[in-house]
DNA sequence: GTCCTGACTTAGCATCCGCGTT
DNA sequence: AACGCGGATGCTAAGTCAGGAC
């Protein structure tokens, strides 16, 4: 072993020779130089912003402040890396060798023996959580739970509607709702996507529920060149004229901001949210037989209905206001039925699922040499990964009921974990100090003399800590450099892999240390601790014929080596905290195999443009239909698309109690008449969704109908779930899934607000309104960030320059008129006279202040607006590279005013596209 | 059809680092 | 040199979704 380490490392090593970066190498076409900087002159036609019909109300903020503005808000790099996955092993390759036979179901913290004595944040239950199944059913139990009165209410009203107009030419019941809703709500635009949208004025061809033989992808595929080859099509349609239809849309975000939710958020608000009674009990399946969700689908006609050019890519959200238009509206129909080969992308197998990826929809992404079925890479010869060093003890002791205690290594390495942790907001989380105590007993032992934690003083571990990290701030730049340059040293290595020959860069191939679990949001299991990661802990990835890496810790052995190419992975260990979920090794986000499936996801949202009208016919027409299932699909596609809501999966007992669309709860999303919905409730990361949305009546309605007879926590979509939904969208779509209406949305805005808003100027003033769109697509996702620490002071160091400054153009201005009337200059604050200067000069040191002023008017408005929106997000995950570049190629606006270093490296696919590129 | 596994993307926060200002 | 700040990078948690087993 140590034999073929030697050799591998030799083999890498000459490999690094080459000094390029490796960020450019399989790119065809990207040169080292940024090929925008000669950025092809074309003139642009550039449309006119009508009014950006946009209203994201947003959301949030450490301290319930609430803000937007442009301002370029930087970016962070992406970095493939460890991830998490439930499972519990791998699957295994048939030519896996085992390295080691210790195996070891990581000895994780177990079951918290936690007794109930501190206070936690558990939460709460709720009284009857089952969600029950029908409306009729419901109602017999409307007399329960809270929101009882006002279902009934509800249910009155949709009686009204629904059971009456079932019937109802779909058209007829529309338009009657809608043009109400316009004409009471015209102007109002609540939030992110403003108003009613459009679907439901789209011309009908047909609505039966017959064609049911015909691929729902096929009946819904528009333009010729759609379908799921389409990429090349794509890439060709770049210059197809781009429809009149962005004008309306000009606001400013602010102007828009109608809505916006006067409460103040906070970022995962303890216990403040509706999200809550998120029940406990974990959601009965579904089903209650009522009707097949994927067979028999949508009515619409196979013809795609017209109004292709109105407004089929504009991204709902920004539909939503021009909506109300006659139904009629042109017609010239560009319908085709191209079939679509909704069978190539089904799955087979696994692997030649994986083919399919690999080859549908890109046209230009090669395969990788050697490439088959679900084949990632041929050859892969990696170094493994390098583990954190081993605990050094520091001998500081801590104090138990005032005494000084004695710890052993590790049992001081746990507590030096907590004492490093004293100023965090962790501090104030019971179920934090609560899941750590029980783990840190079990190292303890029971019969020590430390048995409870408020006896407990850290502090001078703390303080130890505080000196440690001082000593090494003040360390000189020499003594940082030596540092640095050892890291590298023992890390080389590790950091790049051979696949195929090319060299790539690893993206962690640093084991994660251990410490203590810190959770988003309400975590059940934060404090919890994760153990140290040993070699026997970790599966390895790698090519048949490489050698296999060293392993780094003398006497220690791999837990497995495998050799399967169909995956991406170099290295996998359990989680300690969820032992049946997985940590990966992959590449970074330059590497080509992402690159690849970057491409190949953006490819896929380009494909949906041509579907989108389609789709969002055949749900509004859903919105109706007697069928509860499908009613409530449709409203969650609705949601998803005009919202960019995630799926919402389901989750277990032991994580966050957060939700996505297919897991809102009745008291996420509250109706309020006419047609209006207030969302709140905690998403990913526990970051809190709260918006108010104008919706279509129907829309309106069917949540009304949704909520019958069930209380808060219940699942508001009772009748769906992730996959569900996704089997219906494959249905209407190859490939489509929940997720891909996130990064059309996104990526269509951007594409939208860059070329109605770019209006020449000078670079900045385009960087300006590219940050714009960039944070209006941030507001779209929902993308936040918690407001720094030192933002009020930023701010107030702001307004006292402000203020000093105006103090100044006063002075200025007596200056000039004393000045007018020949008189000298006063002498200036400090009591020294001032330089005698004609009215010209006084006047333009006026204007130089008064400018100087604006720009810190303005910068403040922008931290102030910016302070609880991340732009970077969208940015490395949403926003197709293409667009930019194009833009940046079509404005001579060098690339690398958007894209910073690891930008540039993971979109090096993207920097030969042509100027003309759209989305 | 449901549950579970496995693999991968998306996400916010922490920390590092370099630069301009004092 | 110290300081403050913002952008870049690193870290790892938290999602999505496909596919296989039952």
């Amino acid at each position: 072993m140590a034999v073929q380490a030697c050799v591998n490392s030799k083999m890498m090593d000459e490999i690094d020779d080459d000094d390029e970066p490796i960020v450019f190498k399989r790119s065809k076409t990207a040169s080292k130089q940024n090929p925008l900087n000669s950025a092809t002159k074309k003139s642009s036609s550039q449309m006119h912003a009508g009014q950006s019909g946009k209203q994201v109300s947003e959301v949030r903020s450490p301290n319930g402040q609430n803000s937007i503005s442009q301002k370029a808000k930087p970016v962070q790099s992406t970095k493939a890396s460890l991830v998490k996955s439930p499972a519990a092993s791998p699957k295994v390759s048939s030519s896996s060798v085992k390295a080691s036979p210790a195996v070891s179901p990581s000895a994780s913290p177990t079951k918290a023996s936690i007794s109930s004595a501190k206070a936690s944040p558990v939460k709460s239950p709720v009284a009857n959580s089952k969600p029950s199944t029908s409306a009729a059913d419901q109602s017999k139990h409307s007399s329960q739970q809270n929101t009882t009165s006002s279902l009934k209410e509800e249910k009155q009203l949709i009686n009204d509607s629904e059971d009456s107009e079932d019937d109802k030419p779909l058209i007829s019941r529309l338009s009657a709702g809608l043009s109400k809703q316009s004409s009471n709500h015209a102007d109002r635009r609540p939030n992110t996507s403003g108003l009613g949208s459009p679907p439901v004025q789209k011309p009908r061809v047909k609505c039966e529920d017959s064609d049911d033989e015909i691929p729902l992808s096929s009946k819904f595929q528009l333009k010729p060149n759609a379908g799921p080859s389409t990429s090349k099509s794509h890439d060709f349609d770049e210059n197809k004229p781009k429809s009149p239809k962005l004008q309306q849309n000009g606001s400013t975000m602010k102007d828009n901001r109608i809505k916006k939710s006067s409460t103040v958020l906070n970022k995962r608000p303890v216990g403040e949210v509706k999200s809550s009674s998120q029940s406990p009990i974990k959601r009965p399946k579904l089903n209650d037989g009522s009707s097949p969700i994927v067979g028999k689908q949508v009515s619409v006609k196979a013809e795609k209905k017209v109004n292709e050019e109105d407004e089929d890519n504009v991204p709902i959200s920004q539909r939503m206001k021009k909506s109300i238009t006659p139904v009629n509206k042109s017609s010239s129909a560009k319908q085709k039925v191209t079939k679509v080969v909704s069978s190539s992308f089904k799955k087979t197998s696994k692997k030649s699922k994986k083919a399919v990826k690999k080859s549908k929809y890109s046209k230009s992404s090669k395969m990788l040499p050697g490439s088959g079925e679900g084949q990632k890479w041929t050859t892969l010869i990696h170094n493994g990964v390098i583990f954190p060093p081993p605990y050094k003890p520091h001998g500081v002791k801590m104090l138990y009921k005032g005494q000084k205690v004695d710890l052993t290594p590790e049992q001081e390495e746990v507590a030096t974990m907590f004492a490093v942790m004293l100023d965090t907001d962790y501090m104030n989380k019971p179920k934090f100090k609560e899941n750590f105590m029980n783990d840190w007993r079990k190292i303890l032992g029971k019969k020590h003399v430390i048995q409870r934690l408020e006896d407990c003083d850290f502090t001078p571990i703390y303080e130890w800590h505080q000196k440690e990290k001082e000593k090494k701030k003040q360390m000189s730049a020499e003594e940082k450099k030596a540092l640095r340059e050892e890291k590298l040293k023992q890390e080389e290595k590790y950091m790049s892999a051979i696949v195929d020959g090319l060299k790539e860069k690893v993206g962690n191939f640093r084991v994660e240390p251990p410490g203590l679990f810190r959770g988003r949001g309400e975590h059940p299991k934060m404090g919890k601790l994760k153990r140290r990661i040993q070699p026997r802990d970790i599966t390895i990835n790698i090519g048949k014929d490489a050698p296999i890496p060293e392993c780094p810790i003398p006497g220690e052995r791999w837990k497995e080596i495998r050799h399967d190419n169909t995956v991406t992975w170099l290295a996998f260990w359990n989680d300690p905290i969820n032992p049946k979920e997985f940590k990966y090794v992959f590449l970074a986000a330059s590497s080509s195999l992402k690159g690849q499936s970057d491409k190949e996801k953006y490819e896929k949202s380009r494909m949906l443009k041509d579907y989108i009208q389609g789709i969002r016919a055949a749900y509004t027409k859903d919105f109706a239909s007697k069928d509860i299932t499908r009613r409530q699909i449709a409203v969650a596609t609705y949601l998803i698309d005009k919202l960019a809501l995630r799926a919402g999966n389901e989750k277990d007992d032991d994580e966050a109690d957060t939700v996505g669309c297919c897991t809102l709860k009745v008291e996420n999303v509250e109706p309020m008449p006419p047609n209006i919905l207030k969302f709140d409730f905690l998403g990913k990361d526990s970051i809190r969704y709260q918006n108010e949305v104008e919706v279509e009546l129907p829309v309106f309605k069917a949540i009304q109908q949704f909520r019958i007879g069930k209380s808060g926590g219940d699942d508001l979509f009772d009748k769906l779930d992730t996959s569900k939904l996704n089997a219906h969208l494959k249905e209407l779509m190859p490939g489509l899934t929940a997720k891909v209406f996130r990064t059309y949305n996104a990526s269509i805005t951007l594409d939208e607000m860059l070329n109605r808003e770019t209006k020449g100027g000078d670079v900045t003033e385009k960087v300006v309104v590219y940050q714009h769109a960039n944070k209006e697509v941030a507001i779209i996702c929902n993308h936040q960030r918690t407001v720094s620490k030192s933002h009020s002071t930023q701010i107030s160091r702001l307004n006292e320059k402000i203020e000093e400054l105006k103090g100044i153009l006063d002075g200025l201005r007596t200056d000039l008129a004393r000045a007018k009337k020949g008189k000298p200059p006063l002498k200036g604050s400090d009591g020294k006279p001032k330089k005698n200067l004609n009215p010209e000069a006084w006047e333009r040191k006026i204007a130089q202040t008064t400018a100087k002023i604006e720009k810190m008017e303005r910068d403040k408005e922008t931290k102030e607006d910016l302070k609880t929106v991340a732009l970077g997000t969208s940015k490395i995950n949403y926003l197709d590279p293409r667009i930019t570049v194009a833009w940046c190629k079509r404005h001579e606006v060098p690339i690398e005013k958007i894209f910073n270093k690891s930008l540039l490296a993971k979109f090096a696919w993207a920097m030969d596209v042509s100027p003309s590129f759209r989305f």
